[in-house]
DNA sequence: GACTAAATGCAACTGGGTTGCATATAATAG
DNA sequence: CTATTATATGCAACCCAGTTGCATTTAGTC
């Protein structure tokens, strides 16, 4: 989405941001949705379009995006973080357990009674702002 | 639970496998259920104990409860990784952002919709066998 | 073009987790 | 109760994701 993209633009340009070739590439890699991405694996898309970044800057480059809600961190798996445009509707990811593909999910049918459930908690004292929900299987290739 | 802490031992010993001090020690720090611990924290109560393990020994002791389904992998944030007993009904964790403090939650709300969910999911060919879902928010304490 | 905050690179480091190999220990049979 | 052997443990060295301090560079502004 051209619009989404020029207005992370606009969004990073007023809050006197810079817009370096490096953080245009990584955002232009990310918004357009469905592109989930570890540091690494973005670290080496650069490369392969012809920009080579220090593994410093891609992970300070990520933090910076996630701290300014353009990207949110996904935890699917100890030992590395993904990350994803957070510029998407809400959703969730089925990832298979034989090839490591990953795919969307939709998750309309639990809205209703996760927030039953989460008004219930709060109702406990908690505060819930978040949750994450991961799906773990076989994909039709696999199975 | 003293039964199932004797259950898992017999269960183990019918595999052939040894009933070690440390790993007996281990599995009754986790057996008796509410306890979600890392491998650090886990090293760190046994020394308590007056058990002093090479942390070789804690992540190979933990992996080897996993493969044999007494411990399973939690997975609530980056980096590290946490176990906790297999033998409890199956429930979720909200961790606190502040304090870091980790309480169980039932989830009951969500049982006949997430079924409804998995079932569309393996309509669309995908197997389901595992989900995970975490909150997170602030405890009665930090707010 | 000069100035300054923001961004980048580099090297060294941290910390969770793993591997290969030598040694020790629990269970079993003799 | 000893010998045997698979299983478990310790140790040292390693791997890899992610971080830190500091010097240098760059984008945006005047």
């Amino acid at each position: 989405m051209e619009n989404n993209l020029e207005q992370v633009f606009d969004h990073l340009r007023s809050k006197g941001k810079k817009l370096t070739k490096i953080r245009k590439a990584i955002v232009k890699m990310f918004i357009p949705g469905h592109n989930l991405m570890t540091a690494m694996q973005t670290m080496k898309e650069l490369k392969n379009s012809g920009i080579v970044v220090n593994k410093t800057t891609v992970y300070r480059e990520l933090d910076f995006l996630v701290r300014n809600n353009i990207l949110i961190e996904v935890n699917l798996h100890p030992g590395v973080v993904h990350y994803e445009s957070a510029l998407q509707p809400h959703h969730h990811h089925i990832t298979c357990n034989s090839c490591g593909d990953i795919k969307d999910i939709e998750t309309k049918e639990l809205n209703a009674s996760m927030k039953k459930l989460e008004s219930r908690v709060v109702g406990q004292g908690f505060e819930i702002s978040d949750h994450s929900l991961e799906f773990y299987g076989l994909c039709v290739n696999c199975k």
